[in-house]
Parts: structure tokens; sequence; C-alpha cells
RNA sequence: CGGGGUGUAGCUCAGUAUGGUUAGAGUACUUGGUUUGGGACCAAGGGGCCGAAGGUUCGAGUCCUUUCACCCCGACCA
């Protein structure tokens, strides 16, 4: 893409009701703008963002066995009715009526929809297990909508249902999801943790969460640092206790209530978490209530056996940069970066840069590298104010020293800046993103 | 859903206690010129039903009533 023909308003100051930096920087880069409360337009970078992130969850889901499907997003009432989630949910569910009056819903999440899709249609136990999902719009009507993107009302994510003739069987799917989420996170390039959870409201027992770990993150976590355990601090306490009180004496609390120590010797540290995955075991408590039966070996009717595992797709994009970030800007990883690669032209009317510029940029969309020009007319500390807030992982910054015929390669996380033969910068570049 | 706050230019905000020229600044934008390695400078411009409706008044951004929206703290949540 070239700058020049890019819509990417950014602006120097932040909106006045943005407190986080995800916030702050996804509004001042223009990746998002907010329609109204819990509501968010994606522009075009954002939507490249989302976009690689699903292409990632899709990826590994379909690799894991898993099948995509795209359920309706306005659901009749009838079916919240059936499985009582319609009082349950309450005022979360946003209501809407159409010409008849009838009643809908916009879907806030999809258990019943999707037992209704494969009831009478997976029969037999020869038909199981399966494993369905789907990455779309979510509507939760939030009390308080908050944060940016972390906490909309109307939200992107990817929720999967699986159905099986035998609790051993779901166990089994419910730890392979464990590793597949974990493969969709590291590729992602985060730092995060999974967690022993409760199961909240959804129900079911067997419940654990992916956390991106960030100091802004809402929950509390209590981890190891040497093996891989880890709890929600709401699974220690319970609500009461966890409401009065601040975060030291958590630290006293947790003297009381359990042990300084992991069980595997080492020592257990508090740590902030932004949950962007949830997996639970849900048994048979939506296929009984629906009588979403199968036949087994023996001929006998009996509700399924599911689990349910959920992404937070869009609060993904936010949590990214509350892990990545500096004061700055956005700091994209490889996997995320809208462009890998920013080609920064100094000086627009020096024909030798521009050339170089163009070659550059040709060479790389042909090499499939997300590339931008940075074609504009903008002076030197202009642009790259502009791309550290955008936060491109590497700029290639052709200015000054092309006399010498050397560029400068600059990696955002680091801000350090090399520089390169212009000639070699291609295959330092081509190095650099692997 | 309880408590608090804010709505004036694309954005950040003055102006509202005490009503009175043509409603302001910074920034962003347009044009011209000077600049050209860290969000430049000079000059000239464009842009507002002062959130909405009703009321008081000779006169309302400012006072009164109603309403809508958004934000913050809490309770609740992928």
């Amino acid at each position: 893409m070239r700058r020049s023909r890019a819509f990417i308003p950014t602006t120097k100051e932040a909106p006045s009701d943005a407190t986080l930096p995800s916030h702050k920087f996804l509004i001042r880069g223009g990746f998002i703008n907010q329609q109204g409360a819990g509501l968010y337009n994606f522009m075009p970078l954002g939507k490249i963002v989302l976009e690689k992130i699903r292409a990632v969850v899709k990826e590994e889901l379909d690799n894991a066995g898993c099948n995509e499907v795209q359920l309706s997003f306005v659901t009749p009432i009838g079916l919240w009715e059936r499985s009582g989630r319609s009082e349950a949910m309450g005022k979360e569910m946003l209501r809407i009526k159409d010409r008849h009056e009838n009643e809908f819903v916009l879907s806030p999440t999809n258990e019943e929809a999707m037992v209704e899709l494969v009831k009478n249609r997976a029969t037999s136990y020869k038909d199981l297990p399966l494993n369905l999902y789907q990455i779309n719009t979510k509507f939760r009507d939030e009390a308080r909508p908050r944060y940016g993107l972390l906490r909309g009302r109307e939200f992107l994510m990817k929720d999967g249902y699986s159905f099986h003739s035998s609790q051993e069987d779901m166990i089994r799917e419910f730890d392979l999801m464990e590793a597949t989420y974990k493969k969709i996170f590291t590729r992602l390039g985060l730092d995060f943790r999974v967690v022993a959870a409760d199961s909240g409201a959804i129900g079911g027992e067997g419940s654990k969460e992916f956390h991106v770990l960030a100091n802004s993150g809402e929950d509390t976590l209590v981890v190891c640092e040497a093996c891989d355990y880890g709890a929600n601090i709401e699974t220690i306490f319970d609500a009461e206790q966890t409401d009065a009180l601040n975060e030291k004496s958590y630290e006293e609390l947790m003297e009381s209530k359990i042990s300084k120590r992991c069980s595997c010797g080492a020592e257990l540290h508090f740590k902030k978490g932004i949950e962007v995955g949830h997996i639970f075991q849900l048994g048979t408590k939506y296929s009984a209530a629906l009588e979403a039966h199968f036949n087994d070996e023996n001929g006998r009717a009996k509700p399924f056996e599911m689990a349910t595992f959920g992404i937070g797709v869009s609060r993904l994009v936010a949590a990214i940069i509350e892990q990545n970030h500096d004061e700055d800007g956005c700091i994209w990883t490889k996997a995320t970066a809208p462009y890998v690669v920013n080609i920064m032209i100094s000086n627009i009317k020096d024909a030798s840069q521009v050339k170089l510029g163009e070659e550059l940029y040709e060479k790389l969309k042909a090499s499939h590298v997300d590339v931008m020009l940075d074609d504009s007319k903008e002076r030197f500390g202009f642009k790259m104010k502009d791309a550290e807030l955008i936060g491109f992982p590497y700029t290639i910054i052709i200015g000054k020293e092309l006399e010498n015929g050397l560029v400068q390669v600059y990696e955002r996380r680091t801000k350090e800046n090399i520089s390169v033969e212009m000639n070699a910068v291609y295959n330092k570049i081509m190095e650099l993103i692997k």
C-alpha cells in the first residue's frame, strides 16, 4: 500500500475519553473510531489486523479438525426461551422486533443455535465427534462498556462448540483445544498464561482461561514462575472477599489461603491479565435442555457431551497493544502488524530516494511481504512519529545517507537504527522478518 | 443499575458565577512562499443551528424545564 493512497487518519492528540494505551493508540493511529458506547468502526489498518488474527485462528482450528460455519446474528427469541437463557441473561441480550412484532435477539453467544444446528443432523455416535466454530460478531449489552475494544458491546469473537458421545472424548477434545489455543497465541507473538478459572454464568465444569499478560489487565492471576501452573484469583477467593480487597491485602490473604509456593516448589507471583480465550466443559447442560440426542452403540438416545471454546478476536487487537507499546505508540508483533515493513522516502522530491523506494516496494510486494511505501509529502520528523505511532515492526529509512549508498533499518521495538548498504537491504529485511 | 461528570470547529479546550459587538485559542485542513533527519516557519483563507426540544427575556453559548448522548468510580461480563 502507498501511504499517499491509504486512509489512515492519524492524530497527534487522543480523544479525551481514552484512558488505556491501546485505546489511545488505536484511535490516534487511525485503526478504529468510536461510533457509540461500546461500538467501534474498524478503519483500514484495524481491519487488516483483525483479519490477520482471524486468519491465524482459523488456520490452527482447521488444522485441529474443526469446521467453520456462520450462524445468523439475529436469532428468534424462542431459541433463548427454550434454554431458559432469555430470562437468565436478561438485559445483556439486545432484543429487537421485526415489522411483524416478532421478537429477536442479537446473539451474545451461540450454544443454543449450535445445538439446534447439530440436533437431528448428527444422529449417531458414528457422526461424532464434531467441532464447529464461527468467527462472527457478537453483541452483549454491557451495563458499562469501557476501555475501547477491550470491553465493547459489539465485538468479534470466535466461538466453537464440540459434540461427543462420551465424557472421555469430550475431555480429549478439550485438551486438544487447549493445545491449539497455545499454538494460536504463540503464533500471534503474545506472552500469555493458561489458568484455571470459574466457568461463570455459562455453566459447566472444567474451565480454563487464556490471559495476555499486561499491566492494565482486569484480572489478577496467580502464576508460577517455573512451571505452567496458574489460576485466576477469582477461583481462590469468593466474590465478596475480593470486593473488599486491594492488591496488597491479596498477598496477605494468599498466605492464609494458599501456599506461597507452587506444588513444583517454585515461587508464585501475581500478574495482571486480559482474558482473550476461555474453554470449558459443558457436559450435557444444553443438549439435555434442548433435547439434542444421538443414538449410542446400543441404539439408546443420549444427550451430546459438549464443550465450548471462545477467543476474543477484536479484544485481542487491543490486548496486543496493551502488552506491546511504548510512549510513542503501537508495537505490533510480526504476525499481527498491518504492514510488517514501512519504506520511508524521507524527501519525496529527491528522485534517487523515490527510485530506490519504488524498487524496494515492488520487490518486497513480489516476495509477498506486507509492505507500506511512505510516499507522503511530510517531513522526516513527521513521518517517523507517524511510523512509530502506527507501529510497523521495521522501517527502511531512505534519506540523507543514500548519497553514500546507505539506508537505515529502524526496528520499532528496540528503536535501533542500523545502516545497511542499499543493495543489501532487501536481503537484510527478508532475514529480519522471518 | 447506583454515584459523579461532560456536551462549543475534525481533535484538545477557553468563554457560562454576573445574559448584551460579528463566538474564541491551539492543533488539523486549503492556498502561496520559505524550509527539509525527529510531529517546521511566515502570510492569507475555509470550517460552528454552542447536543436536542421547549420556555423566560427587547436580547440566550450563558438563566429555567425536559430530553438525548458520551465519559469516570462501583456492581456485572469474551
